[in-house]
DNA sequence: GCGTCACTTGAGAGCGCTCTCTGGAGTCTT
DNA sequence: AAGACTCCAGAGAGCGCTCTCAAGTGACGC
């Protein structure tokens, strides 16, 4: 039974600096209202015996577990070819850390995953939940929503626009597309076309919808709904030239199928920008900056956005740091946009 | 102090069941050696109960967390600006969930991380780790494998080639450097030239071993060291056309900087594939086929690399499913690569 | 018909930790 | 200098679960 080397306990630590296993607690847990003396000497022989917490055993008693689950439901491969989640990862993993907690990745496709997803969630081994979903019609954020899981967003869901305690991070999808087009605008182009996303997304949708605000009176001509990838960008161009051939710009919902319009663009003999100029979405880079030309696009700070669901979620968890004005339920947030000018427009 | 709802416990079930807890238990872990009609009642007390286990509790006894950790140690932005990660992730989050383990992801960058991410293994908070490490010099892996935490290396780590009990899985940057060369000497090339990535990476040497092997007389004037990026690939490019004018081919060690590349040769009105036939490494979708001309290219199977780490890493880990052939320790694995025809070469 | 044995079930200890509660010093007040 | 109070440290009760061990129940063989 004497396995490897078990580790040590807390029990352990309290013999060796000669103190009860209480003290060991609170210096482990910050030291609050023990005297120097003692402290340093339990900080040495945790030191001496690489102590490190049992989790397990914290987690039984405190309820609480410094982890939270990042659900990331994308049925597609699709969003795996871009570096969106990469890097929102990586913005939720440095506050995480900031704030020692884990990150639990939940990687689902298809409705047996929401079963699971959702049993995991309900089973409390998580403090709360970050949850990227992009379609309209995912059922994954409402039953997490039901599970009583402190949940954030990632991208406004679909649904609960009007449900009030519904908390996400979006960029200003909206917003965005009104500069992109405004920008086009600006340049002197009249007729200008827009290539969405799936429209079953709700970045799409607001990108679309930030088209209209400022063409107000764009015909429906005007409109083909792309999906997201360059061949769909490719395709969606032609028929934007087929229907309109004097057609001198188009804002793409997002820089892949900006890169597909480009291609379409090229076979069709138009210059671009010169005879059809043309905006991107999103600033992804291996993509925006490889293209011929380079993209004029829409950036947005998607390291930030992980960062900032992260710190929403944590903030709403902890009536640790009370005292605090009565921590009020935290809210959406919309995080602005820039253009970025390249040579495509 | 009557909180929200709490959990229903393993007594609650019992009670309701009308058995003692140690027969729940066995019903909810499988239900051995329980008879039928009171396996029946349990299933039917949990399910009106809505019980899921406490892990933390069970943890505690087990010493098992059905958890996983994978480590990200990447310095650069650069990496999380392919979809590289994001694909073994995904290969690692299906086999993982098979196994009903969870994926808990850490992310470092710089030497705080390193303590951190080695604290948190050595802490015994899960039962193996996947590490991702590229640079020969990172002292990450080392400070894992000492730790004592089973693991599975993603890519071959730089040191430990004689360490026997280090496990890895790794693409064949070799062999696959060989096809991409013998293609290009297939199609009657004969000044080829090389464009690495960065030399600390094994990955990077690999290649350039597979250069080697088949330019076995290439001298040191055709081979340019890069840095992955399309930028470096593109002074490299120039670099290789100003020594070697008349090159005809040219081998990058990634997809980026064949974009790179193939950026210089039109710049200084070399036709591709005409002039200098050009092939990268990755099958990196987003740009291989987004650049023009079309990438020829080297592709590795990313998810299925994460799929067998995970798989290599649970099955060196369960001793559960006794009775098996001695579980051998698991070796490493180097899967294969294909090439992949487009246009440029 | 009684001992033996396989098979179920329950009782209870204990995983490692936190946290309340209590007692013992020391400090301050008057 | 005595009582009131503050502060610090330890004792001990669990958190919810698994797992060993013992007890109970029949079936079976002689």
């Amino acid at each position: 039974m004497s396995e490897v080397t078990s580790r040590p306990t807390l029990e352990a630590v309290a013999a060796r600096a000669g103190v009860s296993r209480a003290t060991v607690s609170r210096v482990v847990n910050g030291g609050e209202g023990v005297r120097e003396p003692l402290v340093e000497r339990v900080r040495r022989a945790v030191e001496e015996l690489g102590y490190v917490p049992n989790q397990a055993a914290r987690s039984l008693v405190t309820r609480r577990h410094d982890a939270v689950a990042v659900v990331i439901a994308e049925p597609e491969t699709r969003v795996f070819a871009d570096p969106f989640f990469a890097l929102q990862l990586r913005g939720i993993g440095k506050e995480l850390t900031a704030h020692d907690s884990q990150l639990v990745l939940l990687l689902t496709e298809g409705r047996d995953d929401h079963v699971r997803v959702g049993r995991y969630l309900a089973g409390g081994h998580v403090d709360g939940a970050l949850v990227f979903s992009l379609h309209l019609d995912d059922p994954l954020p409402g039953l997490i929503h039901g599970a009583g899981v402190p949940t954030v967003f990632g991208g406004r869901p679909g649904w609960g626009d009007g449900v009030p305690d519904v908390v996400y991070v979006d960029s200003d999808n909206r917003g965005g597309a009104r500069d992109a087009v405004r920008h086009l605008v600006g340049l002197g182009r009249t007729r200008i076309g827009h290539i969405t996303g799936p429209l079953d997304q709700t970045s799409a949708v607001d990108r679309f919808q930030g088209f209209r605000d400022v063409m107000v009176d764009a015909g429906p001509r005007m409109v083909v709904e792309g999906d997201f990838t360059p061949a769909g960008g490719e395709s969606a161009m032609r028929e934007l030239l087929d229907r309109c051939p004097d057609l001198d710009a188009v804002f793409a919902a997002n820089d892949l199928s900006a890169s597909g319009a480009l291609r379409a663009l090229r076979e069709r003999g138009r210059r671009v920008p010169d005879d059809v100029a043309v905006v991107g979405f999103d600033d992804m880079l291996p993509v925006a900056e490889q293209t011929d030309p380079p993209l004029t696009t829409i950036r947005q700070d998607i390291e930030e956005m992980g960062r900032l669901m992260a710190r929403l979620l944590l903030g709403g968890l902890e009536p640790r740091g009370a005292g605090r004005e009565a921590t009020s339920a935290p809210s959406s947030v919309v995080l602005p946009t820039t253009l970025v000018r390249r040579a495509s427009a």
